[in-house]
DNA sequence: TACCCTCTGTGATATAAGTCACCGTAACTT
DNA sequence: AAGTTACGGTGACTTATATCACAGAGGGTA
């Protein structure tokens, strides 16, 4: 484990290393579980060590609108937010790749705030990239139409998945960005008119 | 100024409300006037104690997107992230109401972090808040049509100036949702044909 | 092979939102 | 009082997106 904790999170001190080997506990997750709910209390901070999670809000109705995924080497800053007040959790957090998980109860991530300067870094840190995430979230939907938001969200599944193929349904692409699966295919089309993809079923090759 | 901070920030101690009468300056700023732009350094956190203070989000176009107020005894979070890591700003802020603003410069505001223990709690619910209000501004614009966020901006508004009469005319509010003038100007009617607003010159009445 | 289910493509139509043109009016200026 | 400007109202039109209906193709399974 020390081994595991050290190539992630280069940045943790021993001391910090040691306090998470012996208090933290390893979970396991396969593709497609839910990790955390809206609503649900939250009792951990959560580090990933590896597989992805991609991160989600969620409406009234259903809806779940894609906002970013989490790495190995990174945490849920939600998790880090809420923990602080013993509050619910409001966004989802859908595993969709087989991941390993450190949970940290939150007295704890609370308690290294104050004692290990590491572990104080890495959340103040993990809050910052966090913030600027959301705010690039907002400019999509804010100021940009739905082809570009199209192409935004095509090459961040490229970039996380490291692979020029990314193996979504348009339906499944569709419900991420809050719209219809017709909208997806026809935005789809034109792209692929213009070059920018192939459309295979169930699976789309990014050629940019 | 000491009894202002202790008014506004009543979680201060003692020793964190001397450091910022030594180290702080005071800075006053007229309704209008931008307190920060996207893309500039900053130099400093800065602590509201009166006035109001609105955050925008900017495009490449000059589009303003409101995002969310801040009140007295609030803090700009933006400021605080990017003056961990002497980065620039990503937002907007302009202020609505005659303010006055404390500005710590960066380097302090870094190492009461590790000092001072109720300077550190501040700030981690500030970025707890602010992060909150975000998620809740991506609800809206991923969620909503335009009339329920004409409601909720009405709403916002309202509360933040603790009066029903929105002094707004329809154009600003248009630019701050990022839409136009007409499709405001015929939303608010049919608000005013369902008894929830009042309608004057470059002013509404929320009556909800 | 026959069957079934999911995925995709597409036309038709509905609705929300954005754009353009133009006008009347309130408020301000001088 | 006359001129000027910002503000708001509205009709006509365009465009983006949502919805409905249906058909054909791909891939799995009995």
């Amino acid at each position: 484990m020390k081994e595991t904790i050290q190539i992630h999170f280069p940045n943790f001190n021993s001391q910090l290393i040691e306090d998470i080997e012996k208090n933290a506990t390893i979970k396991f997750f396969k593709a497609g579980e839910v990790l955390m709910r809206s609503g649900q209390y939250i009792k951990n901070t959560v580090l990933i060590t590896s597989g992805k999670v991609k991160i989600y809000r969620e409406d009234e109705e259903g809806g779940e609108f894609f906002m970013y995924y989490l790495q190995p080497g990174q945490a849920c800053a939600v998790s880090m937010i809420c923990a602080t007040k013993q509050e619910t959790s409001t966004i989802m957090a859908k595993v969709v790749e087989d991941a390993e998980l450190i949970m940290i109860p939150l007295s704890l991530m609370e308690k290294w705030m104050a004692t290990n300067r590491t572990w104080y870094e890495f959340v103040i840190e993990t809050y910052r990239n966090r913030f600027e995430e959301v705010l690039t979230v907002i400019d999509n939907i804010a100021f940009k139409a739905m082809d570009q938001r199209l192409e935004f969200y095509l090459k961040q599944h490229k970039e996380a998945r490291n692979c020029n193929d990314v193996k979504l349904s348009h339906q499944e692409i569709a419900s991420e960005l809050n719209t219809s699966r017709e909208v997806i295919s026809r935005l789809l089309k034109k792209m692929e008119q213009r070059g920018l993809v192939l459309l295979h079923r169930s699976h789309i090759t990014v050629l940019f």
